[in-house]
DNA sequence: GTGGTTCTATAACGACGTTTCAAATCAATG
DNA sequence: CATTGATTTGAAACGTCGTTATAGAACCAC
């Protein structure tokens, strides 16, 4: 019937690969279409053809950023005390930005100002955050904290992402300290909200 | 001698205004080198006269947010309360963003991945952070807080940062919501490093 | 008016994302 | 086995970007 199809499967995982790795090590600015597509040894149509384009493709390791979050999230043990359950979920969120810079960056920073996820793409964001409301929901439910799980959970997701933000760009000590305040920050911001109730 | 000169002092100060008014209605991705001199009713050459390249005008830009953040900084009152006086450097840096959007964007957000501020300019952004180590510092002399002010800064910082990014993002629900959230953030945070002490 | 000097706007360069389109390839058909 | 037809691919072209080279415009001194 037809020419043979070359643009498959095989060669989008290629692509998606190479495309991380053009990411961690040269930058987003080298991320082009054409550096990915002779770097797999094929032509830039097989982004259109296979991603839509560029941002197709972007989208899709922005997704795979969020899939590895949301792994480490599914392994969290769910303990007796939903205030370590809490301080589990900010560590996975550190650890995985440590362990996936370039993707972290593509998640919270804005790496490619033209890119916007999906709506599809957004909803599985959405969701890892979910984990986070979930841990603090479960904080109030026991009497540890109060107020609303939502308003609990962003106050968090603030202080977690500002300091990775931090510690990812080199502006936090050395590790040991980095440790140190990132357990202190912790603790303090999870004791102050039990302290300081929602009427200040 | 020779030709009068047209890209002077005032071309410039055209360029940087008009340059905020593009970032501001619409984006990062409208502020090229040809729209902008086309606005300002020249070519493109005078961006490379007067700032060198397209950086060196958003360098600029860069400088002028900060310097409009250290106006507000230079503005707050040293009250006998170095809690309050650290809570006021937080509300500032808050409205701060509010008022300047897109400048904020510029310097703490990463619009133009390329960009890298310069030497000098990079200074002037570090010393406005000088004014929340010394807010910090305040509190640990009179025992407020316990610890190293840099780290307290640091952690500070990473709160408000974090908090004021998810804002402009639209994160945070009803402006009232927003208030409150904040207020009780930087309350449980001080309230909560206050309690926790620096050995975990 | 002419020459020399200084400055500017135009046009060109390479790279980008994207699109168009002809060449390439194989199944089905006669 | 040759021809047709459908389908996919890669090369070339388009418009835009930041940037740069350059031709010529605009002034002063003579």
């Amino acid at each position: 019937m037809a020419r043979p199809r070359t643009h498959d499967e095989t060669l989008r995982l290629r692509l998606l690969d190479e495309g991380g790795r053009l990411l961690a090590e040269q930058g987003p600015a080298a991320l082009t279409v054409r550096r990915l597509a002779e770097r797999a040894g094929t032509s830039p149509s097989a982004v259109y053809s296979l991603f839509g384009d560029k941002w197709g493709l972007v989208d899709e390791m922005f997704r795979e950023g969020f899939r590895r979050f949301a792994e480490r999230i599914a392994a969290l043990e769910r303990t007796g005390n939903p205030a370590a359950d809490l301080n589990a979920v900010g560590e996975a969120f550190r650890a995985n930005a440590r362990a996936n810079p370039h993707l972290y960056d593509l998640m919270f920073g804005e790496p490619f100002p033209e890119f916007v996820p999906g709506q599809e793409t957004r909803a599985v964001a959405m969701g890892t955050f979910g984990a986070l409301v979930e841990a603090t929901g479960r904080c109030v439910d026991v009497g540890l904290l109060e107020g609303d799980p939502l308003t609990l959970a962003t106050i968090f997701f603030g202080m977690v992402h500002g300091l990775t933000s931090l510690e990812l760009l080199g502006w936090l000590p050395s590790p040991e300290q980095a440790d140190a305040a990132w357990r202190r920050a912790r603790l303090a911001l999870y004791e102050g909200l039990r302290r300081v109730s929602t009427e200040v």
